[in-house]
DNA sequence: CTCACAGTTATTCAAGCGTATAACAAAATC
DNA sequence: GATTTTGTTATACGCTTGAATAACTGTGAG
């Protein structure tokens, strides 16, 4: 009986490894499956170390959810380009990879499933979800001043919670019932509704790769 | 040591009773928290008794989201009026009590996050999920054909997407960020934003007890 | 009133859980 | 190269879990 051999990673490696293997385990088999022990076995050490690492269980769980939150809201902060393409970018990379997949809203239930329950789960789901409606509440002002429309801020408010409405449900329907739906067709049926909600029609935005992919998206089912 | 009272109840009382204790435990403390036990202790019986009326865990969960998915759709089916009405009326039953409020997300979350990991959650969660969207659909079909429009149905389906999307994601904000919201706000958002994606106006329903309280909701946010 | 059935309880079991801790060894330090 | 440090393994513990089974008892049939 040898002692299995291994190796020293630095805590940055260490803690990244087990928490995506940790994200592994609950997309394969549900919060019930990440167990200490599956998570070490996922990430190849023995479980032992996660509490090296992690006080506690709960706390690997939260620093899970984390991530998770940033995944789904990275890619729609820092973009550039007019309001109008912001808004447009921000519309499509809601929609499309990597934010919408079944992987993303088997996590991001599972977690959901546990923000009534557990309070410090709460606490980060709360602060995603108000700096995510901000910016989107933020993009919408500065698409409609662009277009030089006087914004009351009620108003303002009320159209980024229709918007973001949209979105959830459209990012819903994709990530659930994905293969449902052609390519792009939830990217064409956000944009008629969210032109539709704000009143005027939404640019194509610069020619990145991004939307070179978003105008072919486009131009499939826009017409 | 004397042994413990018991009532002897139908099988359907039982059932029931067991599958409402089971939907207690697992909105009071996550799907983890719906142990054989817990779910015994909540419907006031011994553990033992679940597997009499059930071949295993599994098979209760698989009930419970059957009820679940009931009851988040049996308030929108056998509506009643014109199209116009009845669109009205979905919209106002699907973002209000009972459908919309923290326990229905936290039991919704809870068997969605499990629907991509057990395949017997999946085929139930799909057959829900389908006849709600042709409920939808149908009913978008009578609204516009009613307005004399002829309805291309791909449109027509693109739409039924769209106005799910909404309704969905509304129904979200308003489960997981309710207090942020006042009463009504919801209901008035989809509206609007109803209406700007079938582009037609739609009319308040019959006055029904629940269509004042809709009315009311209206008057305060919408005009 | 008796009896047999079946609904219910009580108890047990093996497996798996999160956690604690001691032994070990890889790498950093001197 | 010896020594220290600490990341990692290995093992054990108490507890909970889903399940199986035996014992009990409420209840309807006769």
């Amino acid at each position: 009986m040898s002692r299995r051999d291994f190796h020293r990673a630095t805590e940055a490696e260490r803690r990244h490894d087990l928490i995506e293997a940790t994200l592994d385990c609950i997309s394969e088999a549900g919060l019930q499956g990440a167990t200490v022990r599956q998570i070490a076995t996922k990430a190849g050490v023995t479980a032992g170390l996660i509490r090296h690492y992690f006080a506690s269980k709960d706390v690997i769980l939260q620093e899970a959810y984390k991530v998770v939150i940033a995944r789904l809201t990275e890619k729609a902060k820092n973009l550039d380009g007019t309001p109008e393409e912001r808004l447009s970018s921000f519309i499509f990379v809601n929609l499309t990879e990597p934010v919408a997949n079944s992987r993303s809203l088997s996590l991001w239930a599972a977690f959901i499933s546990r923000v009534s329950v557990d309070p410090a789960l709460a606490t980060i789901h709360r602060e995603g979800y108000l700096s995510f409606r901000q910016e989107l509440e933020q993009l919408l002002a500065d698409v409609l001043a662009a277009k030089g429309e006087s914004v009351h801020p009620a108003r303002n408010r009320a159209l980024a919670i229709a918007v973001n409405g949209v979105l959830d449900g459209l990012w819903l329907e994709g990530c659930l019932a994905g293969e449902l739906f052609e390519e792009s067709e939830l990217v064409s049926i956000a944009f008629s509704s969210i032109e539709a909600l704000i009143g005027h029609p939404i640019k194509a935005p610069a020619p990145t790769d991004m939307d070179r992919e978003y105008r072919d998206a486009l131009r499939i089912h826009h017409r």
